[in-house]
DNA sequence: CGAATCTCAGAGGTACTGAAATTT
DNA sequence: CAAATTTCAGTATCTCTGAGATTC
């Protein structure tokens, strides 16, 4: 135990996550900020699986079925019958939602200068790679 | 821009931070996530003002009522009239909670250690002065 | 048939809006 | 009186629980 500091890393970042969600309204974003993560993954090449959304998330698949419907809703995404799995269905972006995500990705930047601007370019580049690290990716 | 990422720093601190919250059931910390952050604040010694605790939580002030009203009703904090400035309350932390919150301090390890434990001690030094430094600790 | 995936209705927890009371 | 701090009622939004439908 290298570390034993008073506030534990889970709580500064539930605070920073707090801090990031308080300044990413959807009038800054063009959309909600949930929309915005879930894009985030459902608009790589191919689609995504609801579950494989669900888990990366971190919401239960009955809340993404919600979540979906709202994007589904406002044209943001399709669902498409997996034909390899009948069961499931592939959630893929459409145009429309791909060029929101577009507008969304620089409005986050706004914020991130904002969120982190304590921080230098490359102590910035460090926490990237540290969080995408904890996450597995 | 030395970083141009195809997610967010953002996206990954949103994700990591749910993670957190679904892997901290009340039943192993004792008591709720929420408690516990507000009471990371609060047992501090001399106490906090209600306003000072609603900006490092990122909780509007309204509900920040509503939270401590919880946790008094719990015997966890108690609110004292701030004798310099007779607007304000002082919330304590009473017995009760300090001692919840010691044990749910070290519950809170094995959560960081489930969440973290993709990472070395040395990155998760690192990690932890991050973002201390962008929250303007 | 059991398991996996998705769907939905109802309930519970959390957060925001607007108005009020007290003190400076 | 205006501003700051705290409080509360009402409302909106989000999330979870439990049950059901379809496909493997």
């Amino acid at each position: 135990m290298a570390v034993t500091s008073a506030r534990g890393t889970i709580t500064l970042l539930s605070r920073l996550s707090k801090s990031v969600y308080r300044r990413t309204p959807e009038s800054l974003l063009g959309v909600s900020l949930r929309h915005f993560l879930a894009l985030s993954y459902v608009a790589d090449p191919g689609g995504i699986s609801q579950q494989q959304l669900s888990e990366i998330l971190c919401i239960d698949a009955n809340n993404t079925v919600l979540l979906l419907n709202e994007m589904e809703g406002q044209g943001l995404i399709r669902r498409v019958r997996d034909q390899a799995d009948r069961r499931r269905h592939l959630v893929e972006v459409t145009e429309h939602g791909e060029e929101l995500f577009q507008h969304a990705q620089r409005a986050r930047e706004t914020v991130e200068d904002d969120v982190l601007g304590a921080l230098s370019a490359h102590e910035r580049a460090t926490l990237h790679r540290l969080l995408a690290k904890a996450l597995g990716d």
